[in-house]
DNA sequence: TCTCTAGATGATCAAATGATCGACCCGAAT
DNA sequence: ATTCGGGTCGATCATTTGATCATCTAGAGA
């Protein structure tokens, strides 16, 4: 197969005239004296036989390498990974919140009424005082979370009050803890009116966006009182390694069935299976819950960072 | 200007998108939010910080950018670099061969009748040889050095009769030495009818294909008896280094004036400077004669060698 | 507060590119 | 010798890309 040699030699040179030399394929073909489409033909091979590496000099490019395989293997709609900072502290969401609020404006920017649910966590927090006023006094918006802790204060990271103030909208809490005392406490929230008027309007969400938790002694639902000591240890012994929304989750993303997960309000996952959820959390250490909640199928979308996405990528054997 | 670094950042994602990821600018514009004249400004920005680098993994691309640098700064119409062949013996010139032949046969391709001239040389001879059979009885073929050696023989490298055979069109030899002995007998040879016919031929020519000459103890010019030992010395001590159609040149590519010079009978380079002369050498040898025939500008195309490209780029400090 | 300027933005069009399709050529088998 | 199949080549068209220009916005200065 010399043939095939010199093939590849022209299609080299014809390469390199186009890419490092940004000339035409016109000019290139009456270099090379052959047609146009011939030129089309071997910058088509010299592609597919890999003779064109094509490398972008910015941190970024890890990102996207990695945003573009958790994309395919999980089918997301989208996947933004920002880049790690190295100025940044532990729990720095910065650059986390800003990428989430970008997103979270695409959807803002529609002039016809949205919908949109927010969970609640740092992150989401974060995301929407990242987010520039903008008034959108047509839009509502709706936790999907219960806002008020077991001991009666309010939760700190609900991002719907401040989303509302800044866009001028409507907006519908959960009048519940995430997770209730008892079997028959989570009946009487959920029996009230008010808060099925809000589940109906989380109903009518077109996007959610959403924490994700990690199950540990550092665990948010923990720290804040959402649940207690025994609880939590009750949760590691069913494998849990992350939630959503206040719903334990295994390495395989399945809702973990157990007296907890029982009392939990939040409106269940499942509801949400036919809108945009999307996700924002950061941070290696998170990387076990990211996992959890993709490989469950439940993302349509995910903002994280660097150290996670490697974590994840890393993880499934791609 | 942290302004700036945001830019940057998205454009590394679209350079990334469009580049790594083969993404048309309608899905890039609509995967970050931007108009597609936003990506284009995007991906115009990443290129010109040096974000992108195109990598072509093949030995041909070292030619290409030498090839690119003597075009450049000898305003060449064209230069042709043929990868060094690491199996190929010292004179082995049939990657160049195959080159020139190339370049030729463009100009053979055309239907209407064509002039074309011919130096000497083992690579002109090896160009001719590696042509493939074409029937073109239409074009014309001249020959611009006598190919008569001082002792009556004909020149073993003439390749005018060859490409004549193949092609099936006419020829015109120029029946004299290269050097004629005396100054006398150069006028002779310059007066006969048949010369100055061929003479007017070549005038006509539209391109011309020339071999380059070395100018020391193993130059063609010596080896096959057109000059003797003792004028040999004479050009080396008036710091010849090279030589086209025999005629002697030094490092700046200046034909040198002198007792041998007077004496050639090969038509003046002059003369060709309304056509495209095209030159064949290769090897690091031939480096320093191929340089001269560059800088004095007499060249419009050369087909060379990776070990030539490479000394000439290195001697002008590109 | 108004106006001016510089830079960014999006509409529009020309150029370049990729892809399809029919024509053609060469080699092989009958 | 002829015909068939595989592969290549170039004309043509739809898509994509690059560039220009008018418009708009933000910010500075009067």
């Amino acid at each position: 197969m010399d043939k095939f040699e010199l093939k590849l030699d022209q299609a080299a040179r014809a390469a390199w005239l186009s890419y490092v030399g940004g000339r035409t394929q016109d000019e290139i073909a009456s270099q090379l004296g052959v047609s146009r489409p011939g030129v089309q033909r071997l910058l088509a091979l010299a592609r597919q036989e890999g003779l064109v590496k094509v490398h972008i000099d910015h941190p970024l490019a890890n990102c996207m390498v990695m945003s573009e395989a958790i994309v395919q293997r999980f089918g997301l709609d989208f996947c933004d990974v920002v880049p790690a900072d190295p100025d940044a502290g532990d729990g720095d969401v910065h650059y986390l919140a800003v990428a989430g609020a970008e997103r979270l404006a695409r959807y803002l920017d529609r002039s016809d009424p949205l919908t949109l649910s927010l969970g609640t966590g740092r992150a989401i927090r974060a995301m929407v005082e990242a987010l520039s006023r903008i008034d959108r006094p047509q839009h509502r918006f709706v936790s999907l979370v219960g806002n008020v802790a077991r001991d009666g204060s309010s939760n700190r990271y609900d991002g719907v009050m401040v989303l509302a103030d800044k866009t001028g909208a409507e907006r519908f809490l959960l009048p519940a803890p995430v997770v209730a005392s008892s079997l028959e406490e989570k009946q009487a929230l959920q029996g009230q009116r008010l808060f099925q008027a809000v589940a109906e309007v989380a109903r009518q969400a077109e996007a959610a966006f959403v924490g994700v938790g990690r199950i540990d002694r550092r665990a948010t639902l923990f720290q804040d009182h959402f649940i207690s000591e025994m609880e939590l240890e009750e949760l590691l012994g069913l494998d849990a390694v992350g939630e959503l929304l206040g719903w334990p989750m295994n390495q395989a993303g399945e809702v973990i069935d157990c007296s907890i997960t029982r009392r939990v309000t939040s409106l269940p996952l499942g509801m949400l299976r036919g809108q945009s959820l999307v996700a924002l959390a950061a941070g290696r250490d998170k990387g076990p819950a990211i996992l959890a909640a993709l490989r469950g199928g439940w993302l349509k979308g995910l903002v994280t960072d660097e150290s996670a996405a490697r974590y994840i990528t890393e993880s499934e054997n791609f």
